[in-house]
DNA sequence: GGTGCGCAGATTGTATACGATCCTGTGTCC
DNA sequence: GGACACAGGATCGTATACAATCTGCGCACC
């Protein structure tokens, strides 16, 4: 009998009694999927995904239906649930909209950031960093969304920062599906730039870097037509 | 322009048996909250919603979920489902979420917008009027609602468009909690003056309107710190 | 008379059971 | 030999059952 698997209680270690393990499940399989552990396409059987953790299916439905209303799973009825593949269209949406949403919240970042907010973004760019060195490339992807929610954060602006984390979460699949080059050292290099224009308070520069940072995170896609049907010919022979 | 299939035709609650029934009650849920049926602070109790829709407790908890998500309710552990009250700070921080989002959104609509598109928006106002003229203040407000919706869908940015759905749902909460104005005919005739806009294709005037609009609706708001304790005076002690 | 404690009812959190639906593999018929 | 039909297994959708927790009220005690 292995111990490891054992779905006890306190395998967690502290029960905070906060909210359901619906929550603790939903952010592994989040984490996962934004370290490209859990690649486009994959299924997640509710069955299974309920024993890995130690947790029914209830515990795994809802787990999985707020992966899906943040489009980072898709449940089909009576399939099951699935890693989504963004289409090409949506990998495109989903630039759009950070490109309508980060460079002013980067502005108004610079203009609030405290002393600390830098600190921890050094921090954060620093672990980046030393991932990419290890070889970890999942977590440095991971940490390098951090960093941009972490500069919603500071904007003070609870609302855009969710809506941003959301569509940092669907970037990292966007990546998974699209990337073409490999470096990924400038983007490491505009988020120095963009620290530095936070520390100085320049918001004005803040904004355009950000601006010109998605940019160039867009233009590193291959977003043509055809890529996106890798795996989905069913449904590009099941749509109109 | 014209597809035979018309995929994207404005259908509304008729989706029965497709998905799972807790999308139904969700959505009904949503409309009572958006017709200020349900206001802010009143509880659903999973018996009682359950009883009501004629669906078990299972059902209703993913219904919940799915609002809690939305944020249009908030879920308290072992407590259970409330409507939402946005704080002040909350309704600042949508209402200048919606001032970056759909701005710019009115003007890409504007230069899309297709013939059927116009027609579609001029039905809605009528609705809106219609409803406005027979009292029904709350259906009202739901279709000034849809109008924006609309905007952002034909705007064609699925991603965009749902934010502000979401960002639409909660600004009825706050309208319930800090409407100080009973003037509503200033927001018909921005809609007014909206469509107009988008009709002529005058992408730039679209987006000004949207401004404008969105900046009155925000000064007929009563935003003060007073109000919002209301009856949160729990929480106003738990925090710092 | 006011305050603290404890029990009962109600409500939520989670697990499990059962029916419905879909996928897959095999057998038969043309 | 190929295509259709059907059965078996697996998975999902929903309901129900049980356990944990919270709230409200009454009673004892100070």
């Amino acid at each position: 009998m292995n111990q490891p698997g054992l779905p006890t209680a306190h395998v967690a270690g502290r029960d905070s009694g906060r909210a359901s393990r619906a929550r603790e499940v939903a952010d592994s399989l989040t984490r996962a999927i934004h370290e490209h552990r859990l690649g486009p396409g994959m299924k997640l059987s509710e069955d299974e995904v309920g024993e890995i953790f130690g947790v029914s299916r209830t515990i795994v439905r809802a787990a999985l239906q707020q992966l899906a209303h943040d489009q980072l799973v898709t449940i089909e009825p009576h399939r099951g649930a699935f890693v989504a593949q963004p289409s090409v269209r949506e990998a495109r949406e989903v630039f759009e909209a950070r490109a309508l949403l980060e460079p002013r919240t980067a502005r108004s970042a610079a203009l609030r950031a405290t002393p600390e907010d830098i600190a921890i973004l050094r921090r954060h760019i620093a672990q980046e960093h030393a991932a990419l060195h290890a070889g970890q490339d999942g977590a440095a992807l991971r940490l390098s969304g951090l960093f941009h929610i972490e500069i919603a954060r500071i904007a003070d602006q609870a609302t855009i920062a969710e809506f941003i984390g959301q569509l940092v979460s669907r970037s990292s699949l966007v990546i998974a599906l699209y990337w073409r080059r490999r470096n990924a050292l400038c983007e490491s290099h505009a988020h120095d730039a963009l620290l530095k224009a936070l520390a100085d308070r320049d918001g004005a520069l803040a904004e355009e870097l950000m601006k010109g940072h998605l940019l160039d995170l867009l233009s590193s896609l291959d977003l043509r037509e055809a890529p996106g049907q890798r795996r989905s010919l069913k449904e590009a022979l099941g749509g109109p």
